[in-house]
DNA sequence: CTCTCAAGTAATCATTCGATAACAACCAAG
DNA sequence: CTTGGTTGTTATCGAATGATTACTTGAGAG
């Protein structure tokens, strides 16, 4: 039942370096669809095309492996709301919205942010997870320029994003009215972008 | 190691729907602090008084007793919201805002309603997850009364207000500055109240 | 009383999962 | 060409967990 979902054929014989990066594209993708308790070391082997010990034994545990992976998406994030600063100041906070959606193309990285964000209570990923939330937000107050609304309400939009990319409403648009006009409301002009990029309700992403 | 948090005594010999409730009542508390998966039946059972099979008993999986507390919990909101609807319509949003956090002294209430916004790729949790949040919408828009962009206004800052709780972002409040502003973005005149109602990091709830 | 059904427990099982250990294959430097 | 570090695997273990089974206890009806 090797499934081999990111990689098609293993590759061995990697320098360590880049197959930790592979293991962490894999892994992202994985915790993304599973949550990072439902997820397994085993699966996130497979989906990298390597053996489960050896994940467990690049990254020494599986919470330090997920805290690589959250640590990662942030910084993926950020980058990509770098990106869309240049330009006018009016068009800031639509660019970055754009940006934003655009990283559903990471499998993964959306839903690792949104269930980092569950994890506060966790003793180590909390801690993770704060300061990756902490550097967003500076981001947008320095580097962006956000007023305190602005980044209030910018933020709180991503989060509406999180809840409809994670309930999987997409697949109910067009069928059911909540789903749809909240859908409308958060996406007036890439409702179907948006829906082409997350998966139906069946598993895989 | 019996810890007995919810009931310091157990109760014997009681009415089988009465301990649903109160089997319902500890697990949304588990549920919310450890996650769906993260959480396993005997500690919901320990923290109800009872034992581990009688649990599962009562509701026949694991699956289903947190479908049953997904339910209550979507019910119990609403419910709230109604009772938030009285008075001039200009002060309707802020009251109903206020029922929300107010549900934070509910232990576990407001996490399990935004870790089920994660699972929406479960089969059948997915399906509970996505009406529950459906029924939100339908009242916000039908009997509240709100306007398209109102509602999204009034769900996307509840989501953000799901992410300060869950980050565990009320104790990092006075001592890093996107925490602190953050909060006192969201409840202008309300931070006490929500800091004395969610736990420290530290994991209990 | 006692009989019966509901309420509840103790014991136990089969899986699953993260981790460890021991070993194998590859490759570059001297 | 051989030697040593790096890259990786197979085999396996111990603990945890959801579920099942069989048993016990209490209370109310007749």
């Amino acid at each position: 039942m090797s499934s081999m979902t990111i990689n098609e054929v293993a590759a061995p014989r990697m320098k360590a370096a880049d197959r930790r990066e592979l293991i962490l594209e894999a892994a992202t993708a994985v915790f993304g669809a599973k949550t990072y308790v439902g997820t397994t070391t085993d699966e996130v082997a497979r989906a990298a095309g390597v053996s489960q010990p050896y994940v467990v034994r690049l990254f020494g545990t599986k919470e330090k492996l997920f805290v690589a992976v959250i640590e990662r998406a942030y910084a993926r994030l950020i980058d990509e709301f770098r990106r869309a600063l240049p330009g006018d100041r009016e068009g800031r906070a639509k660019r970055m919205g754009t940006a934003y959606t655009d990283l559903l193309a990471e499998r993964g990285m959306l839903p690792v942010i949104a269930n980092s964000t569950a994890l506060g209570g966790e003793p180590v990923i909390g801690r993770v997870a704060r300061a990756g939330f902490s550097d967003i937000w500076r981001f947008i107050r320095d580097d962006a320029g956000f007023s305190l609304d602005e980044a209030r309400v910018f933020i709180a939009t991503g989060m509406l994003i999180n809840t409809i990319v994670g309930l999987r409403l997409t697949g109910d648009y067009g069928n059911e009215v909540s789903a749809t006009e909240v859908l409308d409301a958060c996406f007036p002009d890439a409702v179907e972008h948006v829906r082409s990029l997350v998966p139906e309700a069946g598993e895989p992403w």
